[in-house]
DNA sequence: GTGCGTGCAAAATCTTTGCATACGC
DNA sequence: GCGTATGCAAAGATTTTGCACGCAC
């Protein structure tokens, strides 16, 4: 049975690579929620004993972004970081010191419904909210 | 008469400088709504004869940030970019079309009240809340 | 076999930093 | 005058690219 990726790729004349793959896997192995950039998925994977160059990491977190299989974050925490994009998951924010990037994550309800809202108001359908809130975290005060 | 600038500055034993001034000056000039690079801000200041390095800008970018003048944009492709956060407009919010990139814009009381409810459960100095709402246009479906 | 994808290293960007000097306070 | 801010250039961080080879199809 070929995967959704493995699909996407070849309806597009693109070929399913081992290096793609296990990109893929890892944002499925840790879920999302979770955001690594580039850097930390080749961590990742050299330690699992798969090597793959970090040139290709770029490339293929680019690919996937395009096909929507993951979600591009520009925190303020230098370099872009990446997520795997989950339907079934309720959306997640982000709370974020503009000083020292730390990083929150937290869920609202509310938040879900006043996107949805703007979506209706618009005659858009609905794919994701995520609420950006910036600040100074206590140890930067 | 001081500038609110000024005070902040002086506020934290810091000093007003021309550079910073001149910053300051060209967002408020092109006016809240209106995006630049760390580069962009040095063009422009360089044509208009004032001869602020890089260096500079990139500082004073950070610290008008942490100081809530300006507000940094987490747009897709390339650097940055920083626009005026304007205290008599309430933050916008974005409704994005994944597919053709259109965007509209709305403003929501409750997702200020759910930042500042999130900024203040860790301790965090709130300093702006942004929504991005993700989906699919009419024009799209 | 064809031609897309990869690895490597170099290059291109983008951003930060060390240090001597300049200047706001 | 004291100590912060700037400019410069160099370093650091991040991301892209050219090219020869390998491999998915």
């Amino acid at each position: 049975m070929p995967s959704p990726l493995e699909l996407e790729l070849h309806q597009d004349g693109r070929r399913l690579t081992p290096q793609r793959q296990k990109v893929l896997d890892l944002f499925q192995t840790i879920g999302s929620g979770n955001h690594l950039s580039a850097e930390e998925v080749h961590g990742h994977l050299v330690q699992s004993k798969s090597k793959v160059s970090l040139a290709t990491i770029y490339r293929t977190l680019r690919l996937l972004v395009r096909m929507g299989f993951l979600h591009e974050l520009e925190l303020n925490e230098g370099g872009h970081r990446f997520e795997l994009l989950s339907h079934d998951h309720p959306d997640h924010h982000h709370l974020v010191c503009l000083n020292c990037g730390r990083t929150e994550e937290f869920e609202s309800e509310e938040v879900v419904l006043v996107g949805k809202k703007a979506a209706e108001s618009e005659g858009f359908k609905l794919i994701e909210s995520t609420l950006n809130v910036r600040g100074i975290c206590p140890d930067c005060m």
